[in-house]
DNA sequence: GATCAGCCTTGATCGAAATCAATTTCGGAC
DNA sequence: GTCCGAAATTGATTTCGATCAAGGCTGATC
């Protein structure tokens, strides 16, 4: 667990941006204050693995800036990303002491942790921790459902649609603009993370972004700034229910 | 939500046998008794649908005996399976009131239902039930990841073995016989929910039993009677991790 | 005990995505 | 600007699982 833990000295948890939507959203008053005393932030580079399967793990943790990745890997090396963690997700699992599963930073990475023998006391003791955990864990298993579906049934180009209208709504719903017509957005993934998030290999992302931008679903400039020019048509393309549907 | 329900009376949960393992397992005393009273029972025969997806549910539920489904269909009809239902499992979430799946019993199926506002309001008010429920939806991620790494990156045989091998581990864990050499069960699903679960076709489920079968990894009496005559070869065919691995 | 329907198996063929193999583009360091 | 290497694209070919199609088995019903 090698980190940048220059720590950013003590953020004040009235000022944290993720402070209504992380695990400690439903606490107040002396809860918070007892949260402020066991937290402590870490920081990581693009690139680096915040814990690996297997590790111990002393401590929890809520994504304060920034993107990280949930991944599995086989023994052969084929790999499965299981999660995309953005700021306000929670990292590690109460009443377990090793990671199930491997955490890397795709962008510069900023988390709050709690060790976990605190957290885990205080979840016994007062009731709002756990109840917005459940919350946030069950939206999490819908999430994971949704994605199942998406593994299991959808076709290349539906797999690559769905992810852009995802990232698409979530930076949509970020700068409060609105989630029809024109979108304008950076990939946070590489082609080769996109690939593990789908299933599918890096050439056939490369081949299916290529013939979305030939069909004028979307536009390309360099790599990773994205384009789409019409939202419904795009959401067309992922096969879902295009009135409401994804729950993710 | 047609159900046969020639509710049985009133079962006593102390009696009750997922007492320990449901929702409820943290309960005691006074809160079993009001548990007690807002229950109700209801059966399903096998194929029979509990609920489909969008259905207002003014009921949360706790699988008693027998086996269901869920799982999502694509507008085309695309369907995947995104969970097992065994008894102890819980069905529906607090705080929504549609269901995001359609539920099916695969076996005759029997709940215990709570109605939705009495339980929604004891989990404000009592600890236990929201503990317990955070645990089995941590479980249940969990399983849904583990799930994904399958529906992703393994070959249609890996996802038989699988299968298969999950099935045979949980009749193992109930029979209390070990899980090394010998295992004998009846597959509780049609080839078709198979596939639903595995993103195969069951042409390809067939195929890939019968290759099982060919290779002397299993052995088939009837469709539905499965010996495994050597339960590390089987494991040795799913991919995982020959020494632990395995999440759910 | 014949018929039928649902479930399953097997075969032939097709097609989408994987794999193997070059290039090309781009962003950053110098 | 130029050089480098990582990331991405594109092409050729293969392969696995889907699809289309034809029976087979089994148990329920009359």
């Amino acid at each position: 667990m090698a980190a940048n833990d220059q720590a950013l000295a003590h953020v004040d948890c009235g000022n944290c941006p993720i402070r209504h939507r992380a695990v400690c959203a439903r606490c107040e008053g002396d809860e918070l204050r007892q949260l402020e005393e066991m937290k402590y932030y870490r920081t990581y580079d693009a690139g680096q693995t915040v814990v690996w399967s297997g590790d111990k793990m002393d401590f929890v943790a809520s994504v304060v800036e920034g993107i990280a990745t949930l991944s599995q890997t086989m023994e052969d090396g084929r790999t499965q990303m299981v999660g995309l963690l953005l700021p306000s997700d929670f990292v590690g699992r109460p009443g377990r002491d090793t990671a199930a599963y491997d955490v890397v930073a795709t962008t510069r990475l900023t988390v709050c942790c709690f060790r976990k023998k605190p957290f885990e006391q205080m979840m016994q003791e007062t009731p709002h921790i756990g109840q917005r955990l459940l919350e946030m864990t069950l939206d999490e298993l819908d999430a994971a459902r949704e994605w199942m579906l998406l593994l299991g049934r959808k076709t290349a180009r539906e797999k690559i649609a769905s992810l852009l209208a995802i990232i698409a709504r979530r930076d949509a719903s970020l700068n409060l603009a609105s989630i029809t017509g024109r979108v304008v957005f950076d990939l946070p993934l590489t082609r080769e993370a996109m690939a593990d998030y789908l299933g599918l290999t890096l050439e056939t992302v490369s081949r299916q972004i290529s013939a979305l931008k030939r069909d004028g679903v979307i536009q390309l400039e360099g790599k990773r700034h994205i384009t789409i020019p019409d939202m419904q048509q795009l959401l067309d393309e992922t096969g879902d229910d295009t009135d409401g549907g994804m729950l993710a």
